[in-house]
DNA sequence: CGGGCCGTTGAGCGGGCTCAAGACATGTGG
DNA sequence: CCACATGTCTTGAGCCCGCTCAACGGCCCG
C-alpha cells in the first residue's frame, strides 16, 4: 500500500497527529481516482455538489470564490499532500471553487467512504478533524492578513507561509521555492489589484528582500521577510495537535 | 438533563445534523462548568495554552487577532448557542483570543473529556466536525468580505449575517436583532475605521435601508440590504449536513 | 461634577486603484 | 518562417475611497 496515491496526504496527516496503524491503514485503503487537471481547469465548482473529498497528489490549486460582479478572492492555495474540500463529506452544497493553478493530479475520494471511515475509525476521524481545524487557523490569519495589513506587508507574510509550509510538505527551502500564481492571482489572494502587487514585488526586490523569476521565488533575506510581512509561525500550528 | 448549560449549544447542533439519542446524551452529558464574563473580559487569550472548549449560553462574544503593532482583527462573532474554540481540543497552543462583547455565560468543557467522546461517539465527533466546516465556511466568506468589497458592501454584509444567524438560533428576527459591537468593534470585524464606518452607517440610515440606536439593529429594507451586501445565504449552509 | 466611552463631524492627505499603453514570451496556424 | 493572438509583466498619470488627525457633544457612572 506504500505506493498509494493517498501517502503524501497521509503523510501530511501525520505531521499534525499520531496516527495508529489501524488508522492509518484505513485511511490509505480509501477507495480513490486519480485524475490530472490543467492549470486553470477546475477540481470543484461553487454552488454545486460535490460527492467526493480530494487529496492533492502533486501540483498546486487554490481554492476561491466569486464576489459581486466578477471580482475574485483567492482563499487558500494547496500543494501536494494537502487535503482539498473536506467539508464535502458532510455539507450539501460547496461555497466555493477549486482550480488548478499548475499541472495538477488529484485523488478523489467518494463522500461515502470518508462518513464511513469517520464512523469506523476514530482515530483517522480525529486526524481528518485536526486538518480542518489547521486549515481554519490558516484563513482565520489570511482574514488578518487581508483585513490589517498593508500591501507591502500582505504579501511578504503571504511569501513567508508558503515557504514554510513548502518546506513542510518537503517540497523545496523556505527561500527557494515554487509558487505557480501570477501576479494577478497573488493580488487575488490578497485584495490587491495586479499593478499594485508589480510595484511591491519590485520594491521588494530592489530591497534585495526577495526575487521572482519565472514562478521561482528566492528570499535573498528571509528574517527581513518575516519583519516585513509581520509573519509568525503559530498560526500554522507545527507542533501539531496534543496527545 | 434538559436544563443542562449545554442545551443550546446541542440545539444548534442538531440544526446542521441529526443526531442519536446515544450521541445527543453524551454530549449533554459532558462536564463542564459556567462561568460569568463582563463586557471586554477575555475567554481565551492568543498564543496561550488553553485545556478546556467553551460552549456560549447567553451573550455575544468575537474572537479575534492582533496584528503589527496594535492592529486589532475581528475575526468571528459568537452568540448563545455557538461552540467556541473547539479546536483547544487538539491543537497546543490557541492563535487568537475570545472576548466577551457583551454579559457573557459560557460553558467550559475540559478538552480531555471531549476527546474520548470524539474517540468514543463518532455521531457527536460528526457533529462537532459539521460545526467547525461550517465555521471555517463563515471565515472564507469574512475572508473575501474584506478582500473585495466596498466599504459599504462590507457592513451591509456583516449586518445580514449577523440577522440570519440570530433567526436562526431564535435570538431574534433577521430584520430586528440586538449588536453589541460599537462602531470601532465592527471597523476590527470589516477591516474599517470607526469614523468611515459612522459614515457609512449614517448612509444606510439616511437611505431608510437599516438603522441602529443603542445596539439594536433594525432593518428597515432587508432585500436592499441583501442587495448593498451582495450577500447570499448559500454559505451559511443553512441546510445543513448529508446524510 | 468630573472622567470615560461612544458617536459625530470636518479638513486634508495618501495608499492603492483605474485606465491605458507597450514589451516580451509563448503558442498557433498558414 | 512569418503573422497573429494571447497572457503576463511593466510603466505612467491621475484620481478616489477610506484613512488620519482633531475637536466636540451626549451619555453613563462614580
Amino acid at each position: 500500500v506504500t505506493g498509494s496515491a493517498l501517502l503524501p496526504f497521509v503523510t501530511k496527516l501525520e505531521r499534525h497527529v499520531a496516527i495508529g496503524s489501524f488508522d492509518r491503514e484505513a485511511i490509505l485503503a480509501l477507495p480513490h481516482r486519480v485524475e490530472q487537471f490543467n492549470p486553470g481547469s477546475y477540481l470543484f465548482r461553487e454552488d454545486s455538489t460535490a460527492d467526493s473529498v480530494c487529496a492533492l497528489v502533486s501540483g498546486f490549486a487554490c481554492a476561491h470564490k466569486i464576489v459581486g460582479l466578477g471580482a475574485r478572492q483567492i482563499l487558500a492555495v494547496y500543494m501536494a499532500g494537502d487535503g482539498i474540500g473536506l467539508e464535502n463529506a458532510f455539507l450539501e452544497l460547496t461555497d466555493h471553487s477549486i482550480q488548478a493553478l499548475s499541472l495538477v493530479h488529484a485523488a478523489f475520494i467518494p463522500a461515502e467512504a470518508v462518513r464511513s471511515l469517520f464512523a469506523s475509525h476514530p482515530g483517522a476521524a480525529r486526524a481528518l478533524w485536526v486538518e480542518t481545524l489547521i486549515d481554519a487557523a490558516i484563513q482565520r490569519e489570511w482574514t488578518a492578513n487581508i483585513g490589517q495589513r498593508s500591501a507591502r506587508a500582505r504579501i511578504a507574510h503571504v511569501l513567508c507561509e508558503i515557504g514554510i509550509r513548502q518546506e513542510a510538505a518537503g517540497l523545496g527551502v523556505r527561500n527557494h521555492y515554487e509558487l505557480p500564481l501570477t501576479q494577478e492571482q497573488l493580488g487575488d489572494a490578497t485584495g490587491l489589484t495586479a499593478v499594485h502587487v508589480n510595484r511591491v514585488l519590485q520594491g521588494l526586490r530592489s530591497e534585495g528582500i526577495v526575487q521572482r523569476e519565472n514562478r521561482v521565488v528566492t528570499v535573498t533575506d528571509w528574517d527581513e521577510l518575516t519583519k516585513e510581512g509581520d509573519f509568525l509561525v503559530n498560526y500554522l500550528h507545527p507542533a501539531g495537535a496534543a496527545a
